[in-house]
DNA sequence: TCTGGGGTCCTAGGACCC
DNA sequence: TCTGGGGTCCTAGGACCC
C-alpha cells in the first residue's frame, strides 16, 4: 500500500496560516507577473475561477466579489513545504517528495493505513497549518485517483481497497486521470473512453499505439498493478531559469541584463546542487498572444569547453549566445536558458592547462556563494545585470517573508 | 495594458557506421 | 532494371506533471 498526501490549495493555505482574515473568503494566488491564479481557495473555486485563469480576465469578479488575491511568495511556500515534508517523514520513513506540495509514502507492513493517515493529517495540521488530503492505494495511480476522492467527499482521508475501484473509478473523468492530459483525453474520448473505469477496462496493446508506454502503465496501474515505484529523488538532469518581462522589452542592452540576472539564479542553484553543467541553451520569444505584432522566438544551444559552474564563464557563454539570435525590432516577452546535461561536481576531470586559472575562480565564486548566503540574494550582482532593470517582472501583492526574511518576521504583542 | 515557470520522459527521424 | 539490414547516437518536438 502506498499514499499520496497532498496539500489542499497550498499556495493559499500558506497564505492563511499567517493571515487568520483569509479563512472562510475567497482567495487566490497568482503566477509570476501576476499572470495566471494559480492557487484557489474553495471559496475562489465555487466563484467559478478556473486553474491557470489570466488575471485580467477575472480582476473585475474578483473586485466584485471581494477575492483576496496575493503575488506568489515562493520564499514562503517552500519554508512551509519543507515542513510538512518533516512531520511526513516521522510518519513514513520511506518517502518520496514529488511536488511542493505532494509526496507519496510507502505503507507497507501497516496494518491499519486509514487510522495512521488521519493521525498524520491531524498532526500536520496541528503543526503545520497546512490542511491535507490523504488517497490510499497499491499504485500511485489509484493513489492519486483515491486523493482525488478524498478532497471530493470531504472526508480528506479515502483508500481504494480492489473490490471497490470498479465503482470509483467510474465516477471519475478520464481526463482527470493522472497521466491523462488534454491530447490524450480528447484521443480517448474519440474511441469512447470517458472515464477511469473505461481506460482500465481497455484493452492494453490498444492502448499503448495511441499513449505508448506510459499510457499503457497508467492502464496496469489503474488496475491496481504498481508500475511506478517509489523513487529517490534524482538530481536534476537541467536546470531552467527564465521569466515573462514586466512590459515588452525592444532593446537588446535589456536582454542581456534580464538573461545575466537568469544565469545568476540558475547558477546559484546548480552551485546549491554541486553540478556542474556540460552545455547551455538560450532562447528569447515574442508574446504569442499578441496576433498581430511580429513574432519572433529562437534558441541556441552549446557544448562548454569544459563541465562547469563558474558563473563568469557561463554568464559570457550566454550573452554570446542570446547577440547570436536577438533579432533588432521585436518587441520580447521572455528570455531565459538552460543549464544542460548536469553531473556532480565529485565527478569532475581535472584538466592540466587550465587548472590554474580554475582553481581562482572557484575562490571568486565560493566567496560570491558566501556573500550571498550571508547577505541576501541581492546582496551581490554583476554590472551586467544592470541596475535600473525596466525589465523586472510584476509583483506588486505579495505577502510577507513571514518565515524567511528576520524584518519580516511577525511580531506579537 | 494584462496570458507562469520549472521539470521529466518518450518517440520519430536523421546521420552515421559496418 | 536492380541499391540491405541492423545498429547507435543525437535532436527536436510532443506529451505529461505540479
Amino acid at each position: 500500500m502506498l499514499a499520496l498526501v497532498d496539500c489542499n490549495n497550498f499556495y493559499v493555505s500558506c497564505e492563511r496560516v499567517f493571515n487568520p482574515s483569509l479563512e472562510h473568503v475567497p482567495v487566490i494566488v497568482l503566477s509570476n507577473n501576476d499572470g495566471c491564479a494559480v492557487a484557489r481557495s474553495n471559496e475562489a473555486k465555487e466563484l467559478g475561477i478556473r486553474m491557470g485563469a489570466p488575471f485580467f480576465q477575472i480582476r473585475e469578479l474578483c473586485h466584485r466579489q471581494g477575492v483576496r488575491v496575493f503575488s506568489s511568495n515562493y520564499e514562503l511556500y517552500g519554508d512551509m513545504s519543507r515542513r510538512v515534508t518533516s512531520v511526513l517523514r516521522r510518519f513514513a520513513p520511506q518517502l518520496e517528495v514529488y511536488s511542493i506540495d505532494e509526496s507519496f509514502l510507502d505503507l507497507e507492513g501497516i496494518d491499519e493505513p486509514t487510522s495512521l493517515a488521519q493521525d498524520l493529517r491531524e498532526t500536520v495540521y496541528k503543526w503545520t497549518g497546512i490542511p491535507v488530503s490523504i488517497g490510499i492505494a497499491s499504485s500511485k495511480t489509484l493513489a492519486k485517483a483515491a486523493n482525488r476522492l478524498a478532497k471530493k467527499d470531504g472526508t480528506g482521508c479515502r483508500q481504494l481497497l480492489a473490490d471497490q475501484c470498479d465503482n470509483a473509478l467510474a465516477s471519475i473523468k478520464i481526463e482527470d486521470v493522472w497521466g491523462v492530459g488534454r491530447q490524450l483525453g480528447r484521443r480517448l474520448r474519440q474511441i469512447r473512453i470517458l472515464t477511469a473505469r473505461d481506460l482500465a477496462k481497455a484493452s492494453p496493446s490498444k492502448i499503448r499505439r495511441i499513449g505508448g508506454v506510459n499510457l499503457e502503465r497508467t492502464l496496469r496501474e489503474l488496475n491496481g498493478l504498481s508500475c511506478l515505484g517509489m523513487e529517490q529523488r534524482q538530481p536534476r538532469q537541467n536546470i531552467c531559469s527564465s521569466r515573462s518581462f514586466g512590459r515588452p522589452v525592444m532593446e537588446l542592452h535589456d536582454m542581456e541584463e534580464a538573461l545575466s540576472s537568469y544565469v545568476m539564479t540558475a547558477v546559484q542553484r546548480m552551485r546549491g546542487e554541486g553540478s556542474l553543467a556540460h552545455g547551455i541553451q538560450v532562447f528569447l520569444a515574442t508574446n504569442s498572444f499578441k496576433e498581430n505584432t511580429p513574432q519572433y522566438h529562437n534558441s541556441i544551444s552549446e557544448s562548454l569547453p569544459e563541465p562547469t559552474d563558474d558563473l563568469l564563464a557561463i554568464t559570457s557563454a550566454a550573452l554570446r549566445l542570446l547577440r547570436r539570435i536577438y533579432r533588432n525590432g521585436y518587441a520580447y516577452k521572455k528570455t531565459g536558458l538552460l543549464l544542460l546535461d548536469l553531473m556532480s561536481h565529485s565527478l569532475r576531470q581535472t584538466n592540466l592547462f587550465t587548472e590554474d586559472k580554475t582553481r581562482n575562480r572557484e575562490a571568486l565564486n565560493h566567496a560570491l556563494d558566501q556573500v550571498m548566503d550571508t547577505h541576501g540574494r541581492d546582496s551581490v550582482f554583476l554590472a551586467s545585470q544592470g541596475i535600473r532593470r525596466g525589465w523586472q517582472m510584476r509583483r506588486d501583492k505579495r505577502s510577507q517573508g513571514w518565515t524567511t526574511m528576520w524584518d519580516e518576521i511577525p511580531a506579537a504583542g
